[in-house]
RNA sequence: GCAGGGGUUCCCGAGUGGUCAAAGGGGGCGGACUCAAGAUCCGCUGUCAAGCGCUUCGCAGGUUCGAAUCCUGCCCCCUGCACCA
């Protein structure tokens, strides 16, 4: 027997796929095709288990849909410019370039001892010029749009990564990336208008296929409100204040305005009164706090009266004025109209400052409302408003009416806000894309020609520790240039682009990235990219910021003319995590590093259990790829990943795990060889085993298109394996069912484990490799009735094997010395030929209810008086059933009604298995025989039905 | 607080009204093989019991002839957003 040696057959058949460039693809209308993409890495070294995990899903549906006959679109590249190359390079005093470089080898060598399919010629690097040159390209070209804006606003500023920030790169007021405090600075900076956008960002969420998570966070993120701006003139003043809110219909419970202590008005209001005092003294407070102690400081509302009223524009009530520490200038207008009545948190201030309370909408129409301490904050029917025609009002009609007065009367109007905010793009740092601009004293900030892209990275750069700032702004060679339009001196822009830019597109340029005269041709994007990517695989941590970025940038460039594509993603799957055991105390609530396995915790010194938790340097539970495939191959490390959770779900690594999947992978290798040596001629379970290939493969077929890949695996690596040694145990095949079964069973194998797979698929004499191959799939012809019937008597008879293990501990008891004999009572043929009629007359929506006695008392084994009872109650149990059991005719399946039907002989059956029986029961005598036609053992006559028969020992 | 997802047997994890004491894996136990260990194979793994038994799918109710599955309320966990007006 040959042993299964993983190591040979996969650089084998690493090697024999690239020298046929079976993975090269072209555009083909003729085929359907299929864009299966992972998120790219960022090269930071070596690959870990969670790169694994998101590239063995892919490559396995990219395999599936090939051998299906898509045309298949699965390229590689990587995310490479960005922070962490900068801060290695300074360490170790080399250049960003060479430090990416030798990453992107160490990874690239990784990707391809695993064996995915990529069409490695499309492979780009972002920080390569051939790539980032088209993203300087694109930058101008969206400043033809008007979609570029330099501003100087409040910019969020990290200190340590010496950079700004986007709005989405903030998480707590900290740093996505080194979660440093993120603080407030005034910088010139380059936008991208992305909220032009945020209407379509927003509504085409509902056609695409995002699982609902990241949906619900894109919704939130781009946070659209429907609500209006009203106008709120100061008293004594041509100034107004203008409020925006989602809550239009309780504008006659406002009793007091609030502005953001940041609001300009706010100023002009106390300067010079005595309010000015208390006023500073709580912008001041604001201003100077760190986030965490706002965080505190905000359970607690502050706010101070700044001497001056507002007008109610409907009702020309005037009320006061405040600035409040909870009011957020960034958001809507930066001023709130208070109905504390009607809002919880205005309510709360009120009370606090006695500021009266009015209630103005009902719970219950034509009520007025009750009073109950706290502010009724749902939809109500409006009460008390100061103006006819309001009273009465519920809802979307109360708002739209008090819209449409404010409208006309040209106090406010009907507004929608958005939490979305335009893209900060700028990044003073080195290791990203030059942003394609020049500042000219005479001309201003002019974009550089086209024809002079790219702008490049200078290479002679020198990176030292402890240097900061931007090392292009102090590179003369790369500051210094002409204007273009009137070639006096000018300065480069030496800003660079945040790193998602670059990620906002490649997916595009995948479909054409050989091209070198512009980012992609049109056509080849719309072939690959109709409907989207088919399927997108990666992380939940990227589910707000690239996400909605490339969604951003597809619809620009559709807009730009440069595709057809609305969407880039059309099924998006996140992956779990990949965790692995770490000490724990329970007490603590703490998870330590590995070294710690075993020992008491640091803190309170106990015991330290274990739990799952990703795996992460800083835990030290991180497993190398690079050993478990050097240790087991790669397919067994892709089966492990495969089979151990579905895509989504997270996963613990386990060694004891991967320590049994190997041995799966050698079950199946003998499993296979046996089946390619097979010369029997004939074969007894030749049918079955035929049967279940048919079964088997649909089943399979429909769960790999649904990405099931977890019920996938466990159909192709496992269930048919058992299958075959099933058969093998039940007398074997013959060699022409070997060879079918094999024939369909090893391009099963191939996706998750495609080295393997293509071996024996070699060994079995064909011609043509799997990578190769277009098999059709969905051609399986299915099951017929005789499949049915053979299936159906196979799992009679494991039942009847189990039903007897089940019972034979009992009869160990009740019966003195060892059991010599197994004795099985078939059902009476009365019970056989009812339970037939009644299966008969349910397909025919019989209604038992109503004509079941009925029918019962025709029949010949009811007129027997010492049978009626049994006959009753037989009767019952199946086609009524118990509390917990409905009767047999409803739960028999397929399988089971066609056998009763078609009248299968059990005792026959039984007869010819009994050596079988015998053997797997460990017991001397089988006997068979109807019920009524032997002895009565243990009374089980009476308990026998259809396919179940007694089962007593002797 | 809002939004999304969860809570299933020793553990992980399938399971969307009856075929469910509940797939599969891990772990544990027992057996075969072996001088022994390992590997491999077979069986058992809620409970009492020669049963159309009893109890179990976060807790409490409800709908139903029948609920892990549907409805209501509550508790807990994870993720994201957050005095967002």
């Amino acid at each position: 027997m040959i042993d299964y040696d993983p190591a040979t057959i996969e650089t084998k058949w690493q090697s024999a796929w690239n020298d046929v460039k079976a993975f090269e693809s072209e555009v083909d209308p003729s085929r359907p095709k299929f864009y299966c993409l992972e998120m790219f890495p960022y090269p930071s070294g070596k690959m870990h288990m969670g790169h694994v995990r998101n590239y063995s899903i892919g490559d396995s549906m990219a395999r599936f849909r090939r051998l299906a006959g898509y045309n298949v679109l699965y390229p590689m590249g990587y995310d490479s410019f960005g922070m962490p190359a900068e801060n290695a390079a300074r360490k170790i005093g080399g250049h960003p370039h060479d430090v990416t470089w030798s990453n992107i080898e160490s990874i690239r060598s990784d990707l391809t001892r695993m064996g995915f399919s990529y069409d490695w010629r499309r492979e780009l690097a972002t920080s390569d010029s051939a790539y980032y040159r088209w993203n300087q390209w694109i930058f101008l070209k969206f400043h033809e749009m008007g979609l570029v804006e330099r501003r100087t606003a409040p910019t969020n500023w990290c200190d340590s990564c010496d950079t700004v920030l986007a709005n989405e790169q903030v998480k707590n007021n900290r740093c996505w990336r080194c979660n440093g405090e993120v603080r407030q600075k005034h910088f010139p900076s380059w936008y991208l208008k992305m909220t032009t956008y945020a209407d379509q960002l927003l509504d085409d969420l509902e056609h695409i296929g995002f699982p609902e998570n990241v949906k619900a966070m894109q919704r939130n993120w781009i946070g659209r409100s429907h609500g209006a701006e009203i106008h709120f003139p100061i008293v004594d003043s041509a100034d107004s204040i203008k409020a925006f809110t989602t809550r239009p219909d309780s504008i006659f419970g406002v009793t007091f305005v609030t502005l953001a202590p940041e609001h300009p008005l706010c100023n002009t209001l106390v300067e010079g009164t005595e309010f000015e005092a208390d006023f500073r003294e709580l912008a001041d407070e604001c201003a100077k706090i760190s986030e965490f102690d706002r965080m505190n400081m905000l359970r607690d509302k502050k706010g101070v009266f700044l001497g001056r009223y507002a007008t109610n524009p409907l009702t020309g009530e005037a009320v006061p004025i405040y600035a409040g520490n909870f009011v957020v200038a960034s958001y809507g207008t930066g001023a709130v109209m208070a109905v504390p009545g009607h809002d919880q948190r205005d309510h709360d201030f009120a009370k606090k400052y006695d500021i009266p309370i009015s209630q103005v909408l009902s719970e219950e129409d034509g009520k007025e409302p009750k009073v109950t301490g706290r502010a009724f904050e749902g939809l109500g029917w409006m009460v008390n408003s100061k103006r006819p025609d309001f009273d009465g009002l519920y809802g979307d009609d109360a708002k739209a009416a008090v819209i449409a007065a404010l409208e006309k009367e040209g106090m406010g109007a009907g507004t929608i806000q958005y939490r979305l905010k335009d893209w900060l793009l700028s990044r003073q740092r080195f290791w990203g894309t030059p942003i394609p601009f020049i500042h000219c004293d005479d001309c201003g900030v002019i974009p550089v020609p086209e024809s002079d892209l790219p702008v490049e990275l200078p290479l002679d750069v020198v990176f030292t520790e402890g240097q900061s700032g931007n090392p292009l702004a102090s590179h003369d060679g790369f500051v210094n240039t002409t204007c273009p339009n009137c070639n006096l001196a000018a300065k480069r822009e030496t800003d660079t682009m945040d790193t998602f830019y670059d990620s906002s597109w490649y997916f595009l340029r995948f479909a054409d990235a050989l091209n070198q005269s512009a980012p992609f041709d049109k056509s080849n994007a719309d072939y690959w990219l109709e409907g989207g990517v088919d399927l997108y695989i990666g992380g939940i941590e990227h589910a707000v910021m690239h996400l909605l970025y490339a969604r951003f940038f597809t619809k620009a460039l559709r807009d730009a003319g440069l595709n057809d594509v609305s969407e880039p993603f059309s099924r998006l799957v996140c992956q779990g995590m990949v965790n692995a055991p770490t000490p724990f105390c329970k007490t603590c609530n703490v998870e330590y590093h590995v070294d710690l396995d075993g020992q008491k915790c640091p803190i309170c010194d106990e015991s330290l259990g274990s739990r799952s938790a990703k795996m992460s340097k800083s835990l030290g539970n991180t497993v190398s790829p690079e050993t478990m495939i050097g240790k087991y191959g790669a397919d067994t490390v892709r089966l492990f990943i495969l089979f151990g959770a579905n895509p989504e779900a997270g996963m613990d690594w386990s060694d004891s795990a991967i320590d049994s999947n190997y041995r799966q992978m050698k079950a199946i290798h003998s499993a296979l060889i046996q089946g390619i040596d097979n010369s029997s001629e004939s074969g007894i379970m030749d049918e079955w085993l035929l049967a279940r290939v048919r079964l088997v493969r649909n089943n399979w077929v429909d769960r790999m298109s649904n990405v099931g890949l977890r019920d996938g695996v466990m159909i192709s690596h496992f269930e048919m394996v058992a299958d075959w040694q099933w058969a093998q145990r039940r007398g074997g095949i013959s060699a022409s069912t070997a060879r079918e079964y094999l024939t369909t069973w090893i391009p099963m194998l191939y996706p998750a484990t495609p080295h393997l797979a293509e071996e024996m698929w070699e060994m079995l004499g064909m011609d043509t490799m799997l990578a190769l191959s277009n098999l059709d799939l969905h051609d399986a012809s299915g099951v017929d009735i005789q499949d049915t019937i053979v299936l159906g008597q196979e799992e009679y008879l494991r039942r009847v094997i189990e039903r007897a293990r089940s019972v034979r501990e009992l009869a160990e008891r009740h019966t003195d010395g060892d059991l010599s004999a197994i004795i099985i009572q078939t059902a009476q043929e009365w019970k056989v030929e009812l339970a037939s009629k009644a299966i008969q007359m349910h397909n025919d929506a019989f209604d038992f209810k109503q004509g079941g006695n009925k029918f019962l008392q025709t029949q010949e084994c009811f007129q027997d008086e010492d049978m009626k009872g049994d006959v009753m109650q037989y009767w019952r149990s199946i086609v009524v059933g118990q509390k917990k059991r409905r009767g047999r005719i409803h739960t028999w399946g397929e399988k089971e009604s066609t056998l009763v039907s078609s009248e299968f002989d059990e005792v026959g059956f039984i007869l010819e298995n009994i050596p079988f029986i015998a053997t797997v029961l460990d017991i001397e005598t089988v006997e068979v025989y109807r019920a009524g036609e032997g002895e009565d053992v243990a009374g089980k006559a009476r308990t026998s039905l259809p396919l179940e028969p007694g089962i007593a020992w002797r």
